[in-house]
DNA sequence: GATACTTAGGCAAAAAATTGCCTATTTGGC
DNA sequence: GCCAAATAGGCAATTTTTTGCCTAAGTATC
């Protein structure tokens, strides 16, 4: 927590390069398996792949998974299904759905298990590998923020300091999730391009050096 | 989280007697609204009808809601821009959305803002009775908290309104935890007492009739 | 090399937030 | 009734933040 806090001082988020995101992609259709696979390895994501659950469960046990992204729709067993046994082993992790068509219960039912998102097939891979890459990074400076914003029993945090964290992240991750594009940023966030400048520089966020993918 | 996914078997619910706890009922269409209103009442409920977003707003303002239930299409706002709406009034109350019809992204962004659930209309009174006991009895849980602090963050909200909403999750989430002792919270958020009261005011942020617990 | 685009930052006015001082109200105890 | 503790809020000085205007630097494009 106090990393978080301090983080002014040290390095803050990099872009730690795709490479070390590892994807879990599951469908049992292996056309697109093999597409989006290609796609993201191409991007310097590592890529797992399985064509059933079965398989996904043992693969995510062997791997250190950083997001799954799979089918809702598989022929031995459904991704609501699949999604529990993930939720058994890793709580946290985040999930991607992808469906061609799903009925608004199920859509429900992923959300509330945390589903990230729900992306329609046919999906475009460069939106699923900016969705993999935003969730990717979030999901770990959400952890850190989580302890920092919710412990609050165990520990006293200003809200000065709470809310300064939180701040921080919001733009590093939008940062992030934009590519290092500050103009993209000032969108997303709805905010004053010189305050965000202010912010950035109050803050100690780093800029990214915008490279674009692909 | 457990409690949200256990929610489409809901178990019975102890009858901790409905009375206390107060809906609000939002849907451009009157015979549904009506009809909806009354059944709940007959069943002890609070209710206060609304019939477009404005007026709902403002609801919420002057009572004591517990939940929301809302259409997702209405004439003049939709229901998504509604909840942005009651999320910077109140970031934890529990929404329930209604809709015959609705597109993927359409729920997605409603799970996202921390919809406790998406029901199909036409819905059957009992079933919506159901939702919204286990939904006002589990509001309490800290788990519902921390999922709806930090789980705005996908969404394209601006900054100033995140930080305002985590701002406010902090100080409320501290002033329950301290049974709405104002002094503990000074000292918790280690924060000028004058500013607190500012903020509370600017964030429409209760006060806790402080009642001891035994 | 000229030109357009993106971003950074100085400066100062304007706006907003913080905070100390003082007063009022409420609540509970003596 | 009187006193003490806790809390709210008016007012104004101070501090911080936001933001427009202008300039400059770096990059990419033609």
């Amino acid at each position: 927590m106090s990393n978080f806090v301090s983080s002014s001082a040290n390095p803050p988020i990099q872009d730690m390069g795709n490479q070390n995101v590892c994807v879990l992609l599951v469908d049992d259709d292996h056309d697109v398996l093999g597409a989006n696979a290609r796609y993201l390895r191409v991007n310097d994501l590592n890529v797992v792949v399985a064509d059933q659950a079965s398989t996904a469960i043992e693969r995510l046990k062997a791997e250190p998974i950083d997001v799954v992204v799979t089918d809702l729709r598989m022929p031995n067993c459904d991704g609501i299904e699949f999604a529990h046994e993930v939720r058994d082993i890793t709580p946290l992790l985040p999930i991607v759905f992808l469906s061609g068509f799903a009925t608004v219960p199920e859509i429900v039912e992923a959300m509330k298990l945390g589903a990230v998102d729900f992306l329609e097939k046919p999906v475009e891979p460069d939106h699923l590998l900016g969705k993999i890459k935003s969730v990717s990074t979030s999901f770990r400076s959400e952890i850190a923020l989580q302890r920092q914003a919710l412990n609050i029993s165990e520990t006293t945090v200003s809200l000065r300091k709470r809310v300064r964290a939180y701040e921080k992240y919001v733009i590093e991750s939008c940062l992030l999730q934009h590519n290092g594009r500050i103009s993209c940023v000032l969108e997303a966030l709805d905010i004053n391009r010189r305050t965000l400048n202010e912010k950035m520089n109050r803050l100690g966020i780093a800029r990214i050096p915008n490279q674009d993918v692909g």
